[in-house]
DNA sequence: TGTCCATCGGAACGAAACGTTTCGTTGAAT
DNA sequence: ATTCAACGAAACGTTTCGTTCCGATGGACA
């Protein structure tokens, strides 16, 4: 299947990188929406974009790369600020679930992270994008702790790891359809504690 | 690299599945935690079992099969039972935090994690895994209930649901080795609350 | 204007693992 | 004694890997 070429492609043989790295993000994120991470391959996405494999090496030394290049261009989610704790909470959860059910997000954190399990740099870049992440999360809670929702000596990282926790689960194992009102169970749990007479 | 039939070999040929199975799991396991997941590949547990690869595919369709069956294996965690709701989950997370750290059972549940990302029938049988575990840390909560230590109209599920999803970042992202206290916190936010006044 | 030269897409490479098929051997069941 | 299923070994064709060539392209610089 000789490939000829084509002669009304773009622009090619520049000196830098013109935005053929566009076509490969893009083709990246397709090809992970389409055939998933089973289906994500260097081959698989230089066929998309029509690029050679070594122009992909060139710019991304791995498949991990190129999966945290692709998840940083996904649009961010909304951090709700309406005053209360728990809307917040309960509001970023299902904004979050939504955006990765219903962009690409989802499939693409999810490569990434079962990457992350057999590739050292990806459990790093990986590392370092939840700590930035998880300074995101804890706005919602360094807010409620300005407003008196929180204790003062609440670990606000805790709090953090807890609800990044519930949400990499539910995301890992394809729960991110969980109805509000569990949602909203377990952000209430957490605020007022299981045990009785918790206020 | 023709390997000579070892003369000095247990069984072969019976007419059914003797011990090399035994052969199989056991390489399947040294190899996770020799090589790690990257490094594990059907070859490399038939080489190491001095096995057949067609003797594995037979019995396991998949490398999710042989990963699910080398975890199930493995030796269960203890789960406390001290009288006290808070002692069980801090001694049932460090019981399992150190299990998956001292044995091989982290690599291979990490691994069958990652699988069940790229692979349906991994994820179908983490799912039936998982549903009989939360069985297990739900043994913890339902006690507990039973002593008053927890409201009658809370939601047992949603619990263990938290507390298995805090396990399984902590697994995936390498922290299992985690101070009691930083435990004790999560556990104590989860039992009193971290609303002010939680009692 | 003309010569560099970095980058491009494409083709091919060897290595590795995939899942399958074939083969001769082994030994329990009949 | 014969049958027969499972065995280990070897080889198959396929796929993906990451790398190395190649001719073509077009901006940079003299």
């Amino acid at each position: 299947m000789g490939e000829i070429a084509d002669p009304a492609r773009k622009s090619i043989g520049a000196r830098r990188n013109p935005d053929s790295a566009e076509a490969i993000l893009e083709a990246a994120e397709a090809v992970l929406i389409e055939a998933g991470y089973a289906g994500f391959s260097i081959e698989a996405v230089a066929r998309r974009a029509r690029a050679g494999k070594p122009t992909i090496y060139r710019w991304w030394p791995s498949k991990a790369a190129l999966l945290l290049e692709v998840y940083q261009r996904q649009k961010r989610v909304d951090i709700p600020d309406t005053g209360s704790l728990e809307e917040d909470l309960v509001g970023f959860l299902i904004n979050l679930f939504t955006h990765w059910r219903e962009t690409s997000s989802g499939n693409v954190f999810k490569s990434l992270i079962a990457e992350a399990q057999s590739d050292e740099t990806a459990a790093a870049a990986l590392a370092g994008y939840a700590g930035a992440r998880r300074t995101h999360t804890g706005q919602i809670i360094e807010r409620a702790k300005a407003r008196g929702e929180i204790a003062g000596e609440i670990d606000a990282g805790v709090v953090a790891d807890l609800i990044a926790s519930y949400a990499w689960r539910h995301l890992l194992t394809n729960r991110l359809d969980e109805p509000e009102a569990t949602i909203r169970k377990m952000v209430h749990y957490l605020l007022r504690g299981i045990a009785p007479s918790g206020r």
